[in-house]
DNA sequence: GTCTATACAGCGATAGAC
DNA sequence: GTCTATCGCTGTATAGAC
């Protein structure tokens, strides 16, 4: 290769990389172990899944999470990270309380129908088999949910537009619980038609 | 010991079996297996388990069970005939619809009281390792459970007691997600009235 | 029906070469 | 940053004695 094709590459790949960086080998070791935790459970996966789909070694896998403990912490903090830019954008982009929620409803249908669970409603399920440091960042992370939705439901009960019969924090907590019960539940039959209903009827349950 | 005495005991011994059967250690296996699948995932315990604290042997446990997934279709069929005769028990003590759907829901309410997720809930989460009989057995259950919940909310519509705004079965199905999904959240806090706000809550809807 | 003994694959994890 | 090699442990499973 000469020294001009070889500075050109360099200069293309110089260019690719100021317009969307390669991902980072940590990085793709989330999307991968992400997906396996929320399909099949943070014990139903090991590193070396992991490591075979990535074509790297178990051993490299330990250079970027010491342990699984602590990929399981990394994989919540970005999940809870997204999920709460993702609460941001909603904020400032839909107008009323009743789109918001709509909104919200949309990030657990695209999860659904991307054939996961949610990240947290799984390992929720795994509870008594975490650590106490991704117990705490699990609590947290539904913490946020109950927080940002309680906040809508107030809004939307001082515009008039959503009608609370009880306290908006405990509607929050119910939205969520019925949220992820219908992923649980729908998931093995993979009924999108299911989940809808259910989106449709939770948010019907607050104009009525 | 007196002959008298040891023949006493024996007596009062055999007079206990005939009223109570000694569980058999196929009964027990299962017993302790229900309640680690029901907390920690059918991935979160192993045979040493299981083995260890009936302090028997894993050799042992494959004379019952020949494999984790044999143990596993037993764990549900077992689950599932108790369920239904659980259910057939409320349908023939219960009067209205509505004590029936409580009492439905105090059946989820006594196994979260215990610590406990619902045995199908936790499977149906781990639902991808699951292999395809007990898929199978997973949605039979719940299949059970959305037909005789569809059936009371039929009668109760009937008989003016309840108010349905959609699907009797469709709104079974709602019922059920909701209680697996207040099981899911609410079990890492321990939170009974939480949980027990969610079943007062969503029979107040079928009444309002 | 339960045991001992054993097999063997896979697990998470570490050390050290490159 | 990734590799090979290896560790100790645990996993499920089987054979054969009692």
């Amino acid at each position: 290769m000469s020294v001009e094709s070889w500075a050109l590459r360099r200069t293309l790949t110089y260019v690719q990389v100021s317009v969307k960086a390669p991902e980072a080998t940590a990085d793709r070791i989330l999307d991968v172990a992400e997906r396996l935790v929320q399909t099949r459970g943070f014990h139903g996966f090991s590193y070396g899944d992991v490591a075979s789909e990535l074509g790297i070694t178990r051993a490299a896998l330990h250079y970027h999470y010491r342990g699984k403990d602590e990929l399981g912490a990394a994989l919540i903090e970005r999940y809870h990270s997204r999920f709460r830019a993702r609460l941001d954008e909603i904020a400032s982009e839909s107008a009323s309380a009743l789109e918001r929620l709509r909104d919200y409803a949309g990030i657990y249908r695209s999860v659904f129908a991307d054939g996961r669970m949610c990240l947290c409603g799984m390992l929720a399920a795994e509870f008594d088999t975490l650590d106490e440091p991704l117990g705490r960042a699990l609590l947290s992370f539904f913490d946020t949910n109950y927080g940002w939705l309680a906040s809508v439901l107030d809004e939307g009960r001082e515009a008039g537009d959503l009608q609370l019969t009880a306290d908006s924090r405990a509607t929050a907590e119910l939205m969520v619980s019925t949220l992820e019960g219908a992923m649980l539940l729908n998931r093995p039959s993979s009924n999108l038609g299911r989940f809808d209903d259910v989106i449709a009827r939770l948010l019907d349950q607050l104009v009525a």
